[in-house]
DNA sequence: GCCAACGTTGGC
DNA sequence: GCCAACGTTGGC
């Protein structure tokens, strides 16, 4: 059984576009430096999960399309890169201390849909991106939230 | 181990 | 740019 997430991302940093643009559309997700996000990325993704990719800080900031897991956590070595914008000097290649996931994009979808839209539905209310002050950029959704997404997206 | 100060996220 | 809602740091 596949589980189901959602990874927040700036599209002035990396967009879906961007994404899609990836050899084999596929990236790795490096520089998250929280620690609930890391332990979700690390110890419960599994290769074929899906993802539901976010775009915030954007206008509109909406759920722009999907992925999945094609790589399971492993260190993320940008930690330990001192020209990296997300260096720990508290990371090294024997205490990696971050980890990331490999993702591959699945779709971008026609129309992206803005959290104002996501709002309305009654099968997202417990959405954990709806809450007020969430700010987990790694979240898990649950497997009627991501169906609803993607029926929306449809629609 | 508490908690105040500080830094960051992210919607608006 | 504002600011609420966090998470982290570090003195004690």
């Amino acid at each position: 059984m596949p589980k189901y997430w959602l990874l927040k991302s700036e599209p002035e940093s990396f967009s879906i576009q961007d994404l899609a643009r990836c050899p084999k559309k596929t990236t790795s997700w490096s520089g998250v430096r929280n620690y609930q996000a890391r332990n979700y990325m690390r110890d419960e993704m599994k290769t074929g999960d899906r993802v539901l990719f976010y775009h915030s800080s954007a206008d509109p900031t909406a759920i722009v399309g999907t992925a999945k897991i094609v790589k399971e956590g492993y260190p993320d070595p940008t930690a330990w890169d001192k020209n990296d914008d997300h260096y720990d000097p508290a990371a090294s290649p024997e205490n990696p201390r971050w980890s990331m996931v490999d993702i591959q994009l699945d779709e971008i979808f026609k129309t992206p849909l803005p959290l104002e839209q996501l709002r309305k539905v009654a099968a997202l209310k417990k959405m954990e991106l709806l809450r007020k002050g969430s700010r987990l950029s790694v979240q898990p959704v649950t497997k009627e939230e991501f169906e609803a997404v993607l029926k929306l997206a449809r629609s």
